[in-house]
DNA sequence: ATTCTTACA
DNA sequence: TGTAAGAA
């Protein structure tokens, strides 16, 4: 579970250069540390659809942020599944037909609700482990006054 | 040197 | 997902 501190925190950094730089998949392995596979594999779930230059794939900005989500989704436990979900609704924007943007707010509430739900329970667990990490130092002390 | 596909562990 | 093999 080794993780750079840095590769998800940058949310905003691609706010204007959006469709203009491309990545090879090699660049996007590296600048993610994860392999080519990997990549390749996420695209094979259908949570990726880069463009292809003949054989060569070709990673767009959007491409770059979905595989961003795709690996945050993992490192949460979401099936992929679920990733796809998020994935699809990314970039399931474009048009303005306000039946489908209704839609999409439908869908957007669920998901917020779920999440909601999720941080309260990992709010919860957080307090079990310092429950279990007072109660540890208790005994931690203890044992020290004793020997 | 890189990437691609396909197949198997 | 990793690794291997052969092609581009």
């Amino acid at each position: 579970m080794s993780r750079s501190p840095s590769q998800d925190l940058d949310e905003h950094a691609d706010a204007l250069p959006r469709q203009q730089r491309t990545y090879s998949i090699g660049e996007l392995a590296r600048m993610f540390e994860v392999t080519p596979r990997t990549i390749r594999f996420y695209e094979q779930e259908g949570l990726l659809a880069p463009s292809r230059q003949g054989q060569k794939r070709i990673y767009r900005e959007k491409d770059r942020v979905r595989l961003k989500l795709t690996l945050r989704g993992k490192r949460l436990g979401f099936s992929l599944a679920e990733i796809r979900e998020v994935v699809m609704m990314y970039d399931a924007m474009p048009d303005g037909n306000a039946r489908q943007l209704k839609r999409l707010l439908e869908i957007l509430e669920e998901k917020r609700a779920n999440l909601d739900r999720q941080m309260e329970d990992i709010r919860l667990m957080r307090l079990e482990i310092d429950d279990v990490d007072q109660r540890a130092r208790d005994v931690l002390r203890q044992l020290g006054e004793t020997s």
